[in-house]
DNA sequence: TCGCAAATGAGAACGATTATCATTCGCACT
DNA sequence: AGTGCGAATGATAATCGTTCTCATTTGCGA
């Protein structure tokens, strides 16, 4: 709930950026943000904060281990508050809705496969790249890059 | 073996750097590689090909399903030969090697995930991120990125 | 309240990739 | 084999996401 505690237990001084950009991401607004999502919504409430700011403070955050980066496809980076519970994303390639699973046994065989080829795992990654049925979706934001 | 048939085959008229990328991914001198090793390899070789019509193959190949594309972490695509059996990827990040490995079960859960939830799947993307055991690695290439 | 290191913001710089556009090439048709 | 034309190429500019630079501002302990 204390923003301010959560950035000092994190090693980072409260500054004002950064509590807009933790507020942001705890108002629940939206889930996974981009930085420049992050930046323009920022922007749209008054609260200016540089991109360059953005930038720093979500990786900040990401080292901090406040927030989870994902590198879905288009090339840009996606945070996520971190909620402690691990889990991989249905992103949908025409709304860009992005939908949350966890499947432990998933989860387990990758470790086994790493181990087995002795790998030390560091982090992975499972995104299923799908349309989705809802029917509102085709028409939405459409991100038509590529 | 016949590469301007295989061209054809995708609708691709043979023209030189046409042939010139399946070859070199079809020499197996590396299974993985990204557009800018692709202009590299074709240079050393005196084979000047320039990077724009690089890009420009190595996206029609995956189009043509000649080639797949893997967006892992660092913001570069690596390319591979489609050898129609699917897979994931274990990426060392020390020294970038890349190992394969299948596990049906997996995939299985993945569809399952998908399906349950509405959506119907057009790609998947499963990358462990690890440290491998190879006693050469830590000293290799070294990509310091990011 | 002061002072200073740390943080910020504007804009330059960067790396990967794509677009532009004049020149060249593959190939179907004589 | 020779021609013609649309597609393909290559040099370069442009774009996109992101990071860096550096002068200015801010948080916070003394």
């Amino acid at each position: 709930m204390n923003q301010p505690e959560h950035l000092k237990n994190a090693g980072l001084k409260s500054t004002l950026p950064r509590l807009k950009v933790l507020s942001l991401f705890e108002s629940g607004q939206a889930r996974h943000m981009s930085a420049e999502e992050v930046y323009k919504l920022l922007l749209s409430t008054g609260d200016d904060v540089g991109l360059a700011t953005v930038y720093r403070v979500l990786t900040q955050f990401e080292q901090a281990g406040l927030l989870v980066r994902h590198n879905f496809e288009g090339g840009k980076s996606v945070f996520e508050l971190d909620q402690g519970t691990h889990h991989d994303h249905i992103v949908c390639l025409q709304c860009g809705h992005v939908e949350e699973f966890f499947d432990a046994d998933i989860e387990a065989r990758q470790e086994n496969a790493a181990a087995e080829r002795g790998f030390t795992i560091r982090d992975h990654s499972l995104s299923i790249y799908a349309d989705c049925a809802k029917t509102d979706c085709p028409n939405k934001t459409r991100s038509e890059n590529r």
